[in-house]
DNA sequence: CGCACTATGACAGCTTGTTGACAGGCTCAC
DNA sequence: GTGAGCCTGTCAACAAGCTGTCATAGTGCG
């Protein structure tokens, strides 16, 4: 999953990312409402964790202006005060769950889990495509029932491929999804990550195919002549 | 176990924390409805003690609020009232027992032994895995039929190994099974605990593996060629 | 054949996990 | 109440293994 996350207090936003890190998302980061809406303009976020109060206006309104441009990423919003006002407005305005701060980023999380599984409508949280499964809940791999250990990143990007299978995904794409906006990392990452998935997943009825110039796909493998 | 008890008046509050603990369970504990309401959005305890009388309202609200959201969590109900309404209120809404202030310790732990034993489908209190016995009711273990003397936290780590077995478990994760929400522990206690458990269940047909960056998974060690 | 794109081995750096030691706290026996 | 002894959980040093860049080899296309 790919989480923006809009957040002042640097502290806070840190934490944020790291827990949601190590539950194998990926997060973007801005610090006010105009690096939001650039990150937002490009549209690919899975959910955003939305703070109120931010130096150069409220989240708020920048909630409101999200629904108006049609929207419709999920929202949850932060906020350090107890006004019952805010949290209406959220609502309203279409935010999909709230929390006060300060919270549990255990909470935090599953709330999270709670708004993409409402969301998606998909109570199922396993995946599986030839011989191949995929649990989600318990973040572990099989494949023809043996087990099958991917480090973070590779697992990070297995979902990818899974949740899009037979979509053609550009490079650019998977290095943003992989490592999110930050640090410019090298496109040959991604081919690094695709190869060493590769190998793991070699004969599991998942084929990672290549696209030159265009990107990667996965597809269900060919049982073929 | 990890348990949720409800209850403003603190006396009350830590004495039970306290016995339960000392049964090797961990609790979190709330005095409002709104701080209960945060921890069972967790959705990780396996049992709620919830008082009825609360400063921010009824239990009853609350215990219907959570049945209304699908949530199946063992709940036992503690009234100072001998109201029979409450009582039935109670039982209608899905509590598993109630029991009316004051009452004695000795008695609330087994009737929460009993709520745990029909929740789990009668299901017999020992777990075993390979050579290793663990008695829930006795909270002892054996291995190879010698006994195998863990401390209270050890046991708690092993009763969650078990009963999540083959699943990954996230070091976050852990650590809230097993200090509960508060005080914030360092992450490092996990491994520690770990470690001296595996030591412990060394030879036993009982596996910890660590997952890098992921978390820790309890399988069935292999017999190896 | 030349070019651009992709694949892969190797490596240095760094994050993450392991472990021994220790101080404080708790329990229990005396 | 006092001391012994074990349980607890932090610290620090060390080990393991993931990460991502570079370099180099391979592949398809015109």
């Amino acid at each position: 999953m790919h989480f923006l996350i809009v957040e002042d207090t640097r502290d806070v936003a840190e934490a944020i990312e790291r827990r949601l890190e190590k539950a194998g998302h990926v997060s973007d980061r801005a610090e006010t409402l105009e690096d939001a809406a650039h990150f937002a303009a490009m549209a690919s976020h899975d959910l955003i964790i939305l703070d109120i109060n931010l130096p150069d206006g409220s989240g708020i309104a920048f909630l409101k202006r999200l629904r108006a441009e049609g929207n419709r990423v999920p929202v949850l919003v932060l906020t350090a005060r107890l006004a019952v006002n805010d949290k209406i407005d959220a609502l309203d305005l279409g935010a999909d769950d709230y929390m006060i701060k300060p919270f549990d980023l255990g909470e935090l999380e599953a709330r999270i889990r709670a708004i993409i599984r409402r969301r998606s409508g998909e109570a199922d949280r396993t995946l599986s495509v030839g011989l191949l499964t995929f649990d989600m809940a318990a973040r572990s791999v099989l494949i023809d029932g043996r087990p099958c250990e991917l480090t973070r990143r590779e697992q990070t990007l297995l979902e990818i491929f899974l949740t899009n299978r037979g979509r053609v995904l550009d490079k650019e794409d998977l290095l943003v999804r992989l490592f999110g906006h930050d640090g410019e990392k090298n496109p040959n990452a991604v081919e690094l990550y695709v190869g060493r998935l590769r190998r793991k997943i070699e004969g599991s009825g998942l084929e990672i195919r290549t696209l030159r110039g265009l990107g990667y796909q996965a597809v269900i493998a060919e049982t073929e002549a």
